[in-house]
DNA sequence: ACAATAAATGAGAATAAGTCTCATTTATTT
DNA sequence: AAATAAATGAGACTTATTCTCATTTATTGT
């Protein structure tokens, strides 16, 4: 555990130090995306609050950490180490919970087809895209009853 | 135009005020994404900050503005009058421009099957979905020489 | 292992987007 | 035109995020 978050440090030349563990750890112990808000109540006084967020920064620019906003506007984080790990989201607007979901093979393929498309159209180059789907989870969520 | 921002209004049962007007105008200038910012540069004292925030949700709840966060965490708006205006968004990481996209017929067929396979695997209503591509403008845009 | 140097941290101040309050104005209904 | 209800303006307030700077911690060269 402790170790992996050493060599994602060390493998992206990016020191390593006490409150940059943590805030792996912290990450690593879900998953899934999680708010700001979580973490901060995880890290406790552990690592300060203007340090998580510096810490958050540093992940990102190496690009194993991406950054949403739900549609209720909070910020939500999420460990992405794998380009394998290539997913996309579900949105509840009942009880604001988010969920990981791939999509097919199929999809995705006709999916980059349409972006060569548009990178020709717009003159982009597309290096990232993102499905998010909204809705509500009908009835057996953990936070909807 | 005053016509039709009217029409939008009465069509929704809202009452007709100048602020609500003026906000609707200001949305209509441009068909693209555009800041809160933007507007509020573009209606001056016209209409008061706390009035623009108001009427931006009054104009979400009836559905015909669309809000989103752009990858540097603005806030963006959109009018969207017709469910046949569905398009995506395009985001350059140079210079912020979003621009508004197309996809397929085929594309969005396609889409539409994976969420009926994702209603039925998370017991999810999906109501809404949203395509975001996110790139470089390579040269020509007004804002990156 | 130990200085020297550079980088990262903590604490809290500063900023900025968005919300709220309440007295006044404007729309709607009769 | 009067009465009622709704919307507005102005600015205070809240809260997420960024910034500053003195102190601590990591890294590098010897």
């Amino acid at each position: 555990m402790s170790e992996s978050s050493r060599k994602i440090l060390s493998d992206n030349n990016v020191s390593i130090t006490n409150p940059r563990i943590l805030v792996l750890e912290a990450l690593m112990e879900s998953q899934n995306p999680q708010t700001i808000d979580d973490l901060q109540n995880r890290l406790g006084d552990r690592v300060a609050k203007s340090t998580l967020y510096r810490v958050l920064g540093d992940l990102k620019k190496i690009n194993v950490l991406h950054e949403f906003t739900s549609p209720d506007n909070t910020t939500v984080v999420e460990l992405l180490l794998q380009d394998s790990d290539h997913h996309h989201h579900l949105f509840c607007s009942d009880c604001g919970e988010i969920i990981d979901v791939g999509l097919s093979n199929e999809f995705e393929q006709l999916l980059s087809a349409e972006i060569k498309k548009i990178e020709r159209k717009f003159n982009f180059q597309i290096n990232d895209h993102r499905v998010e789907m909204f809705g509500t989870c009908t009835d057996q969520c953990s936070n909807c009853k």
